[in-house]
DNA sequence: CCGTAAAATGGACTTTTCGTTCAGTATTGG
DNA sequence: CCAATACTGAACGAAAAGTCCATTTTACGG
């Protein structure tokens, strides 16, 4: 628990370790985790790669550590009063995050993890469950001045919220951006049945139909 | 169009394809794509490294191949008059094929599109969009029904519906059973926002907290 | 019916990357 | 000083990707 410079022989070099890391960091934001090879971090670092594997077991592991030590909480936490404006804004802030450089590797370690159960139940531990912990709280806050429904499982919730885009970002169709996490979030705070509530709202006359081709980053339909 | 046996050489072994396929499809059912190699593949059809290369540019391909062939289409559309209904059957339905052995393949080319933006684009092509439009033809049912809203672009309904799930399968975190997709189709049908609808269906008193700890595959929560 | 060009296949080869090893050197506490 | 620990640099073997070339099979023109 405590720093313990009480070790015996030499010291672990604090420079070689911060080189690794921010080698690491560089590389990732250049090319995918899984084109960047061992030798190319420690030539970037400038140090062994025997020192690399002395306190890693593989680069995954490097990655997630720089990833996690670079990553100075950029995610906001929102307490606007309203449940559905919090969620917006986290949304919002999540896929400005995702969608830039460094938050692009969330997609890199889920990926990592489809072949490397171990890496990704660290993965979940080390990062996952934190920052669903903290979005967990709007629920609860939600919940208790009565905006939001009490009998739905809060994982659910951020299941719902985060999901859609996590997909979108992973398969590569429809956009992550602010506009898209306010409809994400407007749909799944309303519900998509129709009701006398959405009925009033909706400005599209009830002949119309859907499928209004809104999204620019979609094919052409077959229907 | 038509078969042309007209070739002027020696004719591609339909055989050799064949057995490629079959034997891919055998070993993707016992280890993740990732840890399966070019040279097993070949050993285990009976062919040459160099017919495989000649035909498919990587492994991924060959599997997305093997993945289309060997899926004679698990998955149903079904059409029961209820949108709700229709949408619940159609996620336990993609739940069941999504844990099963060919189903679980669907994570490993999403992993193996995150560092290969040819093979993403193609799987969209040739697997995503094919599977959406089945299930855009449910949703477009139901805005004609009168039972949807039409403000909403079906593309957006097919992430919430599909995306929460997608992420638990990808990070492994909660279940993906017949039960979760029901709660997932509920929820994002009425709404997560508390309103008379849903005050009256709540089993739970108002004073009664969230966070009921329902689900079995979560940790400890920190709050 | 035969020779030839075109195409497919099989086996060996090269290259890349991973992860390890080891001998030598550097640093630190006792 | 010495015992312990860390870092370096290079070399290594294994695994996997991808390529090359000799061989085989086929259609076509004569």
């Amino acid at each position: 628990m405590f720093p313990e410079p009480k070790a015996r022989g030499r010291h672990r070099s604090v420079e070689a370790e911060a080189a690794i890391l921010k080698a690491t960091l560089y590389l990732l934001g250049r090319r995918p985790l899984r084109r960047i090879t061992t030798d190319a971090i420690a030539e970037r670092a400038g140090v062994s790669k025997a020192t690399i594997y002395k306190w890693w077991p593989n680069k995954s592991m490097v990655a997630l550590d720089a990833y996690l030590a670079g990553m100075t909480e950029q995610v906001a936490t929102p307490d606007t009063g309203s449940a559905e404006l919090d969620f917006t804004l986290q949304l919002k802030s999540v896929t400005a995050f995702y969608t830039s450089p460094l938050g692009r590797l969330f997609g890199q370690f889920l990926a990592e993890g489809q072949s490397d159960p171990d890496f990704l139940a660290l993965f979940r531990e080390r990062f996952l469950y934190a920052r669903r912990d903290a979005a967990r709280i709007m629920w609860q806050r939600g919940v208790e001045r009565g905006e939001l429904r009490d009998d739905i499982d809060s994982d659910t919730v951020l299941d719902l919220v985060y999901g859609p885009l996590v997909f979108r970002l992973l398969a590569g169709h429809g956009a992550v951006n602010d506009h898209e996490a306010e409809i994400v979030i407007s749909a799944i705070f309303g519900g998509i049945r129709r009701n006398k509530e959405t009925a009033q709202k909706s400005a599209v006359p009830p002949g119309r139909l859907g499928n209004t081709e809104s999204s620019d980053q979609r094919r052409a339909s077959k229907y």
